[in-house]
DNA sequence: CTGTATCCAGACTGATACTG
DNA sequence: CAGTATCAGTCTGGATACAG
């Protein structure tokens, strides 16, 4: 009989899989590591999102939030081991992606 | 300036990672072909979302659907090649998850 | 066996306005 | 700059019953 899905990989793929969380860890492996930065990175989340998704992603362990009290604010969102040891994966879909996605119109910046 | 996030990716990230998608793809790369299969392979998920999500894969192109009309009726479910070039994807988050993700009470089946 | 139809509570999302 | 508060609309997901 067919075996379980392995409970831990179930576990990672939603983890990762969560809406935006994808697109979030890839800007903040190419670079960015300010709010702002990210969500220009991320064309189409709104900050309820993309607040939403740094909070879950911190209390998740795939990265860190350092608050610079200043005037302005400074926030930088890095990422912890954890998240790091996602570059495989992250590696892995770019892989895939650039095979099976289409470019999109207009051309894409990758 | 922080280049936008390519949007091949994030279409290749939401794909992957919608709800139950991942685990999906486990379960027919490891052998569970028939509904029924694939359905114990996926513990939690009811058959409303197990079909729409069958059928959502194989209009991505994911998977392929062979009904073979008969008493009882059977349906198999098998990877494309779109789907079987994932392999990598899901070996490297296994490979993160195993790492990372903690090994739930009881063992776990992998 | 392999699903589909329907209902409905709750989760999710986004716009707007506002705060420190 | 980096968010939060609020609110309303949308979508999700599961239970149940039913169909081919």
């Amino acid at each position: 009989m067919t075996r379980p899905v392995c409970t831990r990989f179930h576990a990672a793929i939603e983890l990762i899989g969560a809406r935006w969380t994808g697109a979030i860890l890839r800007a903040v492996f190419t670079d960015a590591h300010r709010y702002h930065e990210i969500k220009a990175a991320v064309p189409g989340v709104s900050d309820t999102m993309l607040a939403q998704r740094l909070r879950a992603m911190e209390a998740d362990g795939l990265l860190t939030r350092q608050v610079d009290t200043g005037t302005p604010v400074r926030v930088e969102y890095h990422l912890t081991e954890m998240g790091r040891d996602l570059a495989p994966v992250i590696d892995a879909v770019v892989a895939w992606s650039h095979r099976w996605i289409p470019i999109p119109a207009g051309g894409d910046p990758d």
